[in-house]
Parts: structure tokens; sequence; C-alpha cells
DNA sequence: AGGTATACGGCACTCGGTGCAACAAACAAG
DNA sequence: CTTGTTTGTTGCACCGAGTGCCGTATACCT
């Protein structure tokens, strides 16, 4: 079944060797050579497993994205709207124990280097796109309607608003900024 | 009392013809040679007058900052803050008459254009220090705190938001947009 | 053993962006 | 008029990200 020549690494492993680089002498200091040549593959190589050197950073969110569509979609239909969206907001930023410091290493980083902020309105286009489609799911809203992209927007400028907050203050509590920056919001829905 | 070489060009200038060879073939097919080359500039003096090629399209966006700024400063103390910071925002992006298609093709061109979006992240950034910097002055706040940045994370999305859909609504009105987006924000404010 | 599917990775190229250094054009002072 | 100073232009060489092409390597299957 399985054919063809086996792959030689994988993006986690990938990620693991570009991180350890990132940390010694920063993102824009190391060159995809570099990352290429510390993890033994082909600087072509590695362009098979991330399509830009700023998506090593987001390991894989098209997956994280599909359970952020799940967990809407499972919402129950009583439920008022931005009670549900608060909810699977912070469930999907709900980290397994221990992987806190990780987190918060690639989220410095993608708030705070140039290139990957930039770079991170192309990935929260996504992630904007699967809240919107839930709230016009849920608010009967006709095609091009106002209200789901507006919303799907504040909500995203909650929850990086509230990670902005989570790095600057060692020690705070990513869900309850989660629950605050959304709460402001839902006065307005 | 006024020496040196004079200046060839103007941003203003660079600006037109960029805009021009950016409608013809688009963004991304509009290099910084052809720019130059129509422009009859060296490609090395482009980068004289902007920084990058994303800039072009933002014209002198800082010294429209400062406007927002003033605009600001100058609201009495009396005007309830959300109030206050609508009524800026919609005078910021208030055109004089005859400017509104020219700034629809540049929104569009920010708005739309994958290089373009992730560029105006960085934009945005100084665009919510403003704000950010005015909500703390009127709040009391104290450095560090979570309201100010939240808050102006919000305003933003807003503002994002009344354009995308003004874009994609050929005929609505920028203004009741941004009010309509704002609105929202201010009940839970 | 041969075929096929899949992954690797070198090569050459494009384009954005930068540091450097030479040159050009203005004005001012002698 | 010449010389110096100031400021702007521009070519050159270089770097790094990203891409298309293509030959090669390594698995499994028949």
């Amino acid at each position: 079944m399985k054919q063809g020549r086996p792959a030689v690494t994988t993006r986690e492993e990938l990620e693991q060797v570009a991180f350890g680089l990132f940390a010694e002498r920063g993102f824009d200091a190391t060159t995809v050579d570099d990352i290429a040549t510390a993890a033994g593959i082909g600087r072509r190589t590695f362009f098979r497993y991330f399509a830009s050197k700023n998506d090593v950073v987001w390991g894989d969110f098209d997956s994280a994205l599909e359970d952020l569509r799940a967990q809407l979609a499972e919402v129950p239909f009583a439920v008022p709207l931005m009670e549900g969206v608060a909810a699977a907001v912070k469930a999907f930023n709900q980290l397994p124990a221990g992987a806190e410091e990780q987190h918060r290493v690639r989220m410095a980083l993608v708030l705070h280097t140039p290139a990957l902020q930039a770079h991170s309105t192309l990935r929260y286009a996504g992630w904007r796109a699967v809240i919107a489609e839930h709230v016009a799911a849920r608010t009967a809203a006709v095609d091009g309607d106002f209200g789901p992209r507006l919303l799907a927007h504040q909500v995203l400028a909650s929850a990086v608003g509230a990670y902005e907050q989570w790095l600057a203050q060692p020690g705070s509590n990513l869900d309850a900024l989660l629950e605050e920056a959304l709460s402001r919001l839902a006065h307005g829905w």
C-alpha cells in the first residue's frame, strides 16, 4: 500500500530544528539554508515541507482550524451566539498541560517578529473565515452581510489583544484574558 | 539656503506611476524595476523614496496618523470615551469629495492583495498605538494595562471590517459602516 | 527483474532589499 | 571662475526567499 520513497523527515522535526535556531540567533538571522543544513536536508526539500520560512512557526494550523470549526458546529442552537463563540475560541486556545512554555515561545515569535506579524494576517484570514461562517449560519445572514465578517474581525482582535497581554504579563491567565476581551464584545451583539 | 542637488521626482509622482502599473498588470506582476523605469529613475533611487514596494500604496500614512492623534487630542474630556474615538476614526476616514474613487482603488489593493494584506499589519500597529495612547490617557490606565491595547485592537478590527464591507458593496456608505461597527463596540466599554 | 509511485535535492533563475562608492548638480565663498 | 560643501542619483555587487525543472534515489508491487 505504502508506495514511493519514504520521507526523510517530518514537519514536526523540522519545526524543532528551526525553533532551536530561532532561539539561538533569532528568526531573521536564521536562513532557510541554516535550517535545512541543521536538519540534514536540502534547501529545496525544506520548501516541500513548508511553503515559506514563516509557515514553520505555525505548525499545522490548518488542522487546528478544522478543530475550531468542529467545536463551533457542536454548539447547541439554544446557546446565545457570543457565548458559543467565546466558548469555542477559549477551547481553541486551551493548551495541554506542559505545552504552555512552548506555546509562549511560538506566540512571542509570531507577535514580536515583524516578518511574522505581517505573515500572520494571512493565517488569521482563515481563522476569521471559520468564525464568520459559523456566525452566518447561526444568524440566518444572507451572503454579503456585514454582521458575520465584522464580528469575526472583532473576535480575532480580541483574541490577539488577549495574547499580547498574556505575553506581556508573565504569569497571567490566557483563558481569563480571552474571557474578558470577548465579554466586552458580547455586549454589542 | 537651498543647497544640494534637487530631487528628480517626488513620492506623489512615483505613486501615480506605480498605481498606473498596478492597475495595468496587478501589484505582484509589477516589479520595482518596472516602476523605476516607468518613472525614469534608477531602481536604487526608488528605494530612497519608499522603503519597500509595499509602502508605495500607503502614501504618507505617517502624517495621516499625526492628524488622527491631533483629532483625538482635541476631543473634550466631557465626551464619553467611545464617542470621541468613533468621531475621530470617522473623521480620519473622511475623504475630500472626488477622492473617493482613488481611495477605493488604494484600499482594494491593500485589502485584496496578499502581500499588502500582510504588510498592512505593520502599518496598523502604528495606528493602534495612537488609539491606545489616547485611551490610556483618557482612562487613567497605568502602563501595561489591558484596556487600551484591547480597545485599540477592537477599534481597528471594526474599521477594517467596515472597509471590507465598503469595498464589497459598491455604493455603500463608509461613514455609516464605521458608525455601525463602532457602535457595536461601544456597548462593551 | 522491471515498473511505478513518491520523495529528494541540485541548478538556475526572479525579485525584493541593502551597503558602498562614485558621480552629478545645485549653491556659497574666495 | 574656481573650489568646496551639500545633497541627490545611480550602478554594482551581494544576500535571502521562493520557484520551475529535471534527474536521481528509494520504496513497494507485479
